[in-house]
RNA sequence: GCGGGUGUGGCGGAACUGGUAGACGCGCCAGACUCAAAAUCUGGUGUCCCUAGGACGUGUCGGUUCGAGUCCGACCACCCGCACCA
């Protein structure tokens, strides 16, 4: 017996299936093939592939392999998100240019995921960082441009002084840059922004449709787009001079509750409104306040604890629906300049915020909504407002109506007296895609003292990068690089400068996956009718990282390119289904000194882990997704060179469930390699006869027919968990049929019995394809299977295998089970009965006691109910 | 605070529309082979009383049902996301 060697079948059955060419997709028009396109976020090619990232790409590959399998034309593309900071950063610290460093980087990681044996079609493969991706990119941005959906404007930007740039808002995660983690500090720059707020409807509409993505991404898209409707309301100004001193008649606020207006006691504005940044260059103490709120923490904690406070700012403006009636006007530091109209009216009853400030400041307190049940003459509002829905009062012509109908009520008055209008505020906003960074792509535009922002024309793309620029200073060096920088106005002709800012990287990824539908296609960035064949997406795999970031901004690109003609995709729905799965986890360990440790650097020594190198104690730590900076990755070359690809993809999708995190244990790989041998055990073993799944059912009996059933039950299960990403569970009845085969040792001198081994084995090989290629491979040639297996058709379950002629059921007596009985399938209710009765565990549960009622379900159980 | 999710053996996890809870894997125990160990193979492995057998058992409490891990109500714990969003 020899052992499986999965270094010497694993490069064999690469090259064969290079050679025949089998991952390309064929023509998306091939006529009776349904296409197929699965995908795996792209990745970032920071420099090698650990086995925390093979999970991403093995779960694509099983869809791929199987979805081909089933005679789907599959396209399966791989490619490069090849801008970024890490290539400045390394170009910094290690003197290598940043375009060097990322080629090397895809250079070592696309030979790694060569060697995992993924069913890719290389053929289609891109690199964003190169200007046939780039020029492209450039292209779509005037598009965008030509087409109102990019415009450039001053703004109070997020800027990392780190990264040295500004970032988008989905970017900034607790304050702080979602890369470097350093805090983001408010800049006013001029910056280029995608009007994504364009498509707020859109993009919050369409969630309804994608149910093939996980409800917690789609909810966390809606609360991102954060759409809330009510109405915009002016309270104008008590005083003449105030509508001359603001230039305004008074001050917009926006509200979903316009049924509490009877309840307002003050305005709130935000501390950099534009009213309080003019009183603030009269009045000391505002000012002061303005810059308390600037300092106050922003992280979640501060927040949280930060007390409510304001300044009456002196101004007093009219209720919309009293002219009599005065509210005075603060500045306060729970109100946000970002949303709405960065001011408020404070009905202190009806929402928590307004009432801490209210008993703050002792503003009145007027209660205008009662809840069901409450009497009007002795309900009280104290520490705690009442937010929920209820009867109006106390609020004049509002008074007996519900919530709902006073705010169409409230809304329509305020109409009529032009004081205010229903409205829709978002909390999205507009995308801010310039960078000021080098490794990205260039933004094309020309700046011209006379034209202004100018397009570069078409025929001049690609806007290249230049290739001699210097890291030794900070910066961004194309600000520096004068004769790259320095050009004519295509309009006029005088001296002007290029914008130096580049591109946003996430835009690279917004559409990519069109890219790889003609990725030979040299002058147009994809063919709209290709494309609109392939998309959209029918599976799409990727960390929920990108809950919100990659997956709102692709959103938004399809339904731009949409609108300006470029494809021909009416819902802009790119991903009809999405799958985020769980990541791969190891424990961490530290050494003495604090260091993190590479499991390889530590061993086990009777019973201790030490670091191998100095011998000392190692602390574990807690297990932890692998991480380079953590060090708990185990390096996917070494694995492949111990125990081989099929056993990373195997292992990867065994035990947990492909949404929830896996552990790495060295146990866990044991197992793997352990299941492999006794696999190849069975072909080894097998005396040789070409499988014949067309068996006829009739032709064998007795054990064969047993290992037959267990085959086509095991195929059938198989299918439905791939089909339902239940990659463990179908690995799971991989398992138990090999345990099968294992025991139903059947004497194949006779041929019936080799008939249906030669069968289960061809069957054990089909089913092991999408996950083990080359060991699936390496045994259908060993059984003398016909042809290659990546080009066989995924096998059909003969259902009349699927049933069993007896099956043994359950007999509880008053629910709780006491025997069980073996009957024919199909039997008769009466027959059960009597059977059931009649076991010895149902005698002696029934002693003493009256047959009431005997329930059976057939197939199922049968319950005897007695008293 | 709001939203989403998860609670099942020593561990990861199975269980289709309510019908034999614990599939499969890891670990552990025993045995075989071996001078021995590793590897491999065989058997066992929810807890308790341990005798054929029985009692208990899917986060907690209650309900519906002949029957509940699954359905309903109330809670508890943990994880993730958002967060002064008017």
């Amino acid at each position: 017996m020899t052992r499986y060697n999965p270094r010497e079948s694993e490069p064999k059955w690469r090259a064969r299936w290079a050679e025949a060419d089998i991952d390309r997709a064929g023509d998306p028009d091939t006529p009776g093939q349904d296409n197929y396109y699965v995908l795996e976020m792209f990745p970032y090619p920071s420099g090698r592939i650990h086995v925390g990232h093979s999970r991403n790409y093995a779960m694509g590959d099983v869809v791929a392999r199987y979805k081909r399998a089933k005679g789907y034309n599959v396209l399966h593309p791989m490619g490069w998100d090849a801008f970024g900071l890490p290539a400045e950063n390394a170009a910094r610290e290690r003197g290598i240019h940043p375009r060097n460093w990322t080629l090397d980087n895809i250079k070592v990681m696309r030979a790694q995921l060569k060697r995992l044996g993924l069913a890719l079609d290389w053929s289609r493969e891109i690199a964003t960082c190169e200007p046939d991706y780039y020029k492209h990119q450039q292209a779509i941005f005037l598009k965008f441009f030509e087409k109102g959906l990019v415009y450039r404007h001053k703004a109070n930007v997020n800027w990392d002084p780190v990264d040295q740039t500004v970032l988008a808002n989905e970017q900034v995660v607790d304050g702080r840059g979602w890369r470097s983690g350093a805090i983001v500090v408010k800049r006013d720059l001029d910056q280029w922004f995608f009007k994504i707020t364009d498509y707020a409807d859109s993009l919050l509409d369409g969630l309804d449709t994608l149910e093939r993505w996980p409800e917690k991404v789609r909810v966390m898209q809606r609360n991102w787009i954060g759409r809330s409707r009510g109405a915009r309301i002016i309270f104008p100004f008590v005083e003449p001079e105030d509508v001359q001193r603001f230039g305004t008649e008074g001050i917009e606020v926006f509200t979903t509750r316009p049924d509490t207006l009877f309840g307002a006691s003050f305005l709130a504005l935000a501390p950099d409104h534009d009213i309080v940044r003019t009183l603030g260059d009269e009045d000391p103490s505002i000012d002061a306040f303005a810059d308390y709120c600037r300092r106050t923490g922003k992280t979640q904690e501060e927040i949280e604890k930060a007390p409510k406070r304001g300044v009456d700012l002196g101004v007093k403006v009219r209720h919309p629906f009293d002219k009599e009636w005065e509210i005075p006007v603060w500045a306060a530091n729970f109100v946000l300049s970002t949303y709405g109209t960065g001011a408020i009216f404070g009905s202190p009853a009806g929402d928590q915020r307004d009432l801490d400030f209210a008993r703050k400041y002792d503003l009145p307190v007027t209660p205008v909504v009662l809840p069901d049940g409450e009497s009007p003459d002795n309900y009280q509002i104290d520490d705690t407002a009442y937010t929920g829905d209820g009867t109006i009062y106390n609020s004049r012509f509002l008074d007996g109506l519900n919530t709902h109908d006073a705010i169409e009520a409230a809304t329509e008055k305020l109409e009529s007296l032009k004081l205010g209008e229903g409205a829709t505020t978002y909390r999205l906003r507009d995308w801010l895609v310039s960078r000021q960074r080098y490794w990205g792509c260039p933004i094309p535009i020309i700046h011209c003292p006379d034209c202004g922002a100018v397009p570069v024309r078409e025929t001049e793309l690609p806007v290249a990068l230049p290739e001699d620029v210097s890291f030794d200073e900070p910066g961004n060096p194309l600000d520096r690089h004068d004769s790259w920088k320095s050009v004519d106005c295509p309009k006029c002709g005088t001296a002007a400068k290029r914008e130096t800012d580049t591109l946003d990287t996430f835009v690279c990824s917004s559409w990519y996956f069109l890219r790889f539908t003609a990725p030979w296609r040299e002058d147009i960035p994809f063919e709209a009718d290709t494309a609109a064949q392939w998309l959209p997406v029918d599976q799409y795999v990727g960390g929920v990282e990108h809950a919100i970031l990659h997956l709102l901004y692709a959103r938004f690109f399809t339904r731009a390119l949409h609108d300006c003609g470029l494809i021909n995709l009416p819902d802009g729905e790119p991903f009809a289904g999405l799958f985020t799965q769980g990541m791969v986890t190891h424990e961490t360990y530290k050494s003495t000194d604090g260091r993190w440790l590479l499991p390889t650097d530590v061993e086990n020594r009777a019973g201790q882990k030490v670091e191998i190198a100095t011998g000392n104690p190692v602390e574990t730590g807690p297990i932890e997704k692998m991480s380079k900076s953590r060090k708990n990755v185990v390096d996917l070359d070494d694995f492949i060179e111990d125990f081989g690809a099929d056993a990373v993809r195997w292992f990867v999708l065994s035990d947990s469930p492909p949404e929830r995190d896996v552990e790495y244990t060295d146990g866990g790989v044991d197992g793997v390699w352990r299941f492999i041998q006794r696999v190849w055990a069975l072909i080894e073993n097998h005396p040789g006869h070409a499988p014949r799944p067309d068996l006829p059912v009739g032709d064998v009996g007795g054990e064969a027919l047993d290992l037959r059933r267990a085959a086509h039950r095991a195929l059938n299960d198989v299918s439905s968990g791939i089909e339902g990403f239940r990659f463990n569970t179908a690995v799971a009845h991989i398992h138990d049929f090999v345990n099968a085969l294992r025991k139903l040792a059947l004497d194949t001198n006779k041929p019936e019995n080799l008939a249906a081994r030669s069968e289960a084995l061809g069957l054990l090989a089909q089913m092991l394809a999408p996950f083990m290629p080359h060991l699936a491979e390496e045994a259908w040639e060993q059984i003398g299977g016909e042809g290659m297996l990546a080009k066989r058709a995924w096998p059909e379950a003969n259902k009349a295998l699927l049933v069993e002629n007896s099956v043994t059921i359950a007999v509880q007596v008053n629910g709780k089970r006491r025997d069980e009985i073996n009957l024919a399938v199909g039997a008769d209710k009466d027959v059960a009965e009597t059977a059931a009765l009649a076991t010895e565990g149902a005698v002696r549960a029934l002693e003493g006691l009256t047959v009431r009622k005997v329930i059976v379900v057939p197939g199922r159980i049968v319950n005897i109910v007695a008293t």
